[in-house]
DNA sequence: AAGTCTCT
DNA sequence: TAAA
């Protein structure tokens, strides 16, 4: 559907635009699937700071974090397995990402009106060669993205919802995160807020 | 520090 | 309040 990215920072391509309208409530209704399943939680950093975003994932494995330490773990905290990655959603990461394993985890981030996300590294997978993928729904975000050392230059790009960021190549280790969302600028969720899905490889 | 504080 |  996409020729190509149109924004490019250090081997981060962005695709403005690739979900339409329709494309982007459908995926909503697989979420709300996925949520009423695994609830949404606010996992404690391993300094024992609950992080703002909500979270909750589907797949293989969920990503989570506690005094332990950042990790993918097989099952929700309420003991049930992860749902399934829904195939529209594997859909994308084919398209953009092409001949690559099926993604593993399907982590779902949402950021209500004051969550943000510091700058950091994307290094829990065995495999950090295999692109990350990341869907934007809702509001938009100031995503900032630098490179492989934290104190390397940033730039910042404003994310709407229906765009589709891949980081593979230079920018699959690079630091980045989210600085702050423009609540109310979406009419998608009626709640309001932003969700962001992430694909990723982990065995 | 996947957070937060501080400085502008 | 936004940038870093």
């Amino acid at each position: 559907m996409v020729a190509g990215a149109n924004f490019n920072f250090n081997g981060c391509q962005v695709y403005k635009g690739y979900l339409d309208r329709f494309e982007q409530h459908a995926l909503l209704s697989e979420l709300r699937m996925i949520v009423s399943k695994a609830p949404l939680f606010s996992p404690l950093t391993p300094w024992g700071k609950p992080m703002s975003v909500k979270m909750t994932s589907a797949g293989k494995y969920g990503w989570y974090s506690d005094h332990k330490g950042y990790r993918y773990i097989p099952k929700h905290p309420n003991g049930t397995h992860w749902p399934e990655i829904p195939r529209s959603i594997q859909a994308i990461w084919h398209d953009l990402c092409g001949d690559q394993p099926n993604p593993e985890c399907c982590l779902v981030n949402y950021y209500e009106k004051k969550a943000k996300m510091g700058l950091h590294q994307d290094k829990d997978e065995k495999n950090l060669m295999h692109p990350v993928l990341s869907i934007s729904l809702g509001d938009d975000a100031l995503f900032r993205i630098g490179g492989q050392n934290k104190n390397d230059r940033t730039e910042s790009i404003w994310l709407s919802s229906g765009d589709v960021l891949v980081m593979s190549g230079a920018s699959r280790l690079a630091y980045h995160g989210i600085d702050r969302i423009k609540y109310g600028s979406s009419q998608l969720l009626k709640s309001g807020g932003r969700l962001n899905l992430t694909l990723r490889v982990v065995d």
